[in-house]
DNA sequence: ACATAAGGTTTATAAAATAAACTACTTTAT
DNA sequence: ATAAAGTAGTTTATTTTATAAACCTTATGT
């Protein structure tokens, strides 16, 4: 038989990336000290967890200063908003059963 | 400022977990054999994951002997049903920002 | 008797999430 | 001027999870 259930990518299963995702979806960026106060994140998993969603191409990540101060901005990017999408789909057929 | 995003309970957070629950939620009861096939785990997998969520009070297990052959019945007990739809309640919040 | 299968459980390994410690500065207080 | 505290993160270490592999017991086929 071949399973009811189709697998969730699971660079989104997980609860900070997925909250991180919600948010930059909605938005147009978001700054690492903004995502780090709307998730309530620490900053060291938010770090590891920006990193890892980088690099599957589901946001840019841009340095730059304001003032003397880093800032490190995220935009979702195509693929992103693609693979959240599908994410929601596919857990809505899990909930819908 | 308070985070936005309210915590999944970690217990049904595990795409194995969450299909079984989904499975046992629209059913009276079930079978390891059946939710094994209808959620294509492996059994080792299955087994911990069953036993996890018995543990947490989210199932009942029970064994029992088909003619000479063991059986494991499980169903969904009330305080699952409730973590199920405060998760999903949860899970909503997030997906609808 | 021996191999294969059913229905699992237990143990070991790999991957993920999280927390703690640290870096590199900047601002504020003394 | 120097020390203490704060900002904005990163890196490393630890814990937790998920998964796979090995194993157990009874049954069945050859």
């Amino acid at each position: 038989m071949t399973p009811d259930f189709k697998d969730l990518d699971p660079l989104l299963h997980s609860q900070l990336r997925l909250a991180v995702m919600s948010l930059l979806i909605s938005v147009q960026s978001a700054e690492f000290v903004f995502i780090k106060e709307k998730t309530g994140a620490t900053a060291g998993n938010l770090s590891v967890q920006i990193d890892k969603l980088m690099n599957a191409g589901y946001i840019d990540v841009t340095k730059s200063f304001r003032g003397k101060k880093p800032v490190t901005t995220c935009m979702i990017t195509k693929k992103g908003i693609k693979a959240f999408e599908d994410y929601v789909n596919t857990l809505q057929s899990y909930i819908k059963k």
